[in-house]
RNA sequence: GUGAGCGUAGCUCAAUUUGGUUAGAGCACAAGAUUGUGGAUCUUGGGGUUGCGGGUUCAAUUCCCGUCGCUCACCCCA
């Protein structure tokens, strides 16, 4: 090291380039192409919201509010906070420019940082990165189903091969008051045997006891009232589990599985895949039919998931696909062996070539010899390779060279748009 | 937030157990064998405040304390 390190990425958040910055263009590019043919538009909301925005979707009593929020104060006085995700900020952005008609679903689709102050892990950052949709004025079974088997969809056209599907129901308001009453009457009855921070759960939020991993809680769990859904809700589960079925998406029942943010409110699911550690879960969402209503707008159903960015690459890189390969083939290397102020509007001119024939350049200015120019060009595995050395600067031209067949052929700048075609 | 492990060359790691002269190797990089045509081989070369700060010692990469960072797990979540 050349000087000392004064400054370093804060904790949790990582700089991220080339090469490894070529697999999220690819992700995000086919993730964008695959949304928008499903029929979905993009929406961007800022990074920053109101603080109460996140405590009144997310819930007071959630981990994400309570303990993970990146939040301050700006030079108003307005307590802001970093989004540690993106539900809330869609909903408030939609509800402000009125983007909801009378009668018709509306479809949006996200790509974005998130915030969580946690402690970093295999899978966890504290800036990571969420692709996701929103169905606002959706309600019924069928619009579940579609958005799991969109989902199925994208993974297997990623590539994807490992992954399982989880559901679960939460049921209707109602079920979910006297579940979570007659779990609270059990849990206190044997609250005594219960971990810490189940006893934390049972005060706050009990649900949440059914995500214990500790021993000594199993027991207990295996014995606690199952969810009793009101026959509406029950047919409602049933109707999203036949439709899967229909179009073949193996799915588990997870009984346990409780989203930790608490504007959920009937069908959740979230998928898990391979390669990720302890954090496995690439995918979460589900319904949620109040949230739009309590961010002071109608009473509309809903319903929605996020991606880890982040962990859909370790589980894709996993299941051994490798997205960086599609942007090689338009990838140019430029063996530039001429150097010097004269030659600056030739490669000038090159590179406005290359822009309209769509390429992406490595322009190499080291001293090497051709030999090694080849070498690297053949290292980075890119198709092409323009060679500029003295014969060519001398006629104003390029050597074009394929480099998995070998075959080459000299020509203008200007002729590279179809130089590329033709070789 | 809790716990454990780890910080040595651009990368992966030796040497630390038992403190001891000039901290090594592979990969990568560069030059040459080969003056302008590719995954090989050989030769040669450049690279290090051993994360940072302090302490113990005649002597610290090695032992101790602190700090920062990374990793993994818990927690929680995407």
């Amino acid at each position: 090291m050349e000087f000392a390190l004064k400054f370093q990425s804060p904790k949790g958040m990582d700089d991220l380039f080339s090469p490894e910055v070529d697999k999220w263009q690819v992700l995000e590019s086919r993730t964008r192409t695959f949304f928008e043919a499903y029929g979905f538009r993009e929406i961007r909301t800022p990074v920053l919201e109101a603080t109460e925005l996140f405590a009144r979707s997310i819930g007071e009593a959630s981990d994400i509010v309570h303990k993970e929020m990146y939040t301050f104060e700006d030079r108003g006085g307005r307590s802001l906070t970093l989004r540690p995700e993106m539900t809330a900020g869609v909903v408030r952005a939609v509800l402000e420019h009125s983007l909801l008609k009378q009668g018709e679903p509306l479809f949006v689709y996200y790509l974005g940082p998130m915030f969580r102050a946690e402690r970093p892990q295999a899978g966890r950052k504290r800036q990571f990165h969420q692709f996701g949709v929103e169905t606002l004025n959706t309600t019924s079974a069928v619009n579940d189903a579609e958005l799991i088997i969109m989902i199925k969809n994208y993974l297997d056209w990623l590539g994807l091969q490992k992954y399982v599907v989880k559901l679960n129901h939460l049921g209707s308001e109602e079920d979910r008051k006297r579940f979570g009453a007659d779990l609270g009457r059990y849990f206190t009855s044997v609250q005594s045997k219960l971990c810490k921070d189940c006893q934390f759960r049972l005060s706050q939020n009990v649900l949440r006891i059914f995500d214990c991993k500790n021993e000594s809680c199993q027991p207990l769990i295996e014995k606690a009232p199952k969810t009793v859904l009101s026959a509406e809700a029950k047919s409602d589960f049933n109707k999203v589990s036949s439709l899967l079925r229909e179009a073949q998406v193996s799915f588990e029942l997870s009984p346990r599985l409780v989203r930790g943010l608490d504007y959920y409110t009937g069908l959740v699911f979230e998928v898990t895949s391979i390669g990720l550690g302890a954090q496995d879960a690439i995918l979460a969402g589900g319904r949620y039919d109040s949230l739009v209503h309590d961010l002071g707008g109608p009473q509309i159903g809903a319903n929605g998931f996020s991606i880890g960015v982040e962990r859909l690459l370790l589980a894709l890189e996993a299941a051994g696909v490798h997205l960086e390969e599609a942007v090689l083939k338009d990838t140019v290397y430029v063996a530039a062996l001429v150097h010097g102020e004269e030659t600056c509007s030739f490669y000038r001119a090159i590179a406005q070539s290359l822009v309209e024939a769509g390429k992406r350049a490595h322009f190499s200015f080291a001293k090497g010899s051709l030999s090694n120019h080849l070498g690297r060009a053949n290292k980075l595995k890119v198709r092409y390779a323009l060679i500029i050395g003295d014969d060519e600067w001398k006629c104003g031209e390029v050597s074009v060279k394929r480099m998995d067949t070998g075959v080459q052929k000299r020509m203008k700048p200007e002729s590279l748009v179809k130089g590329f075609g033709e070789i």
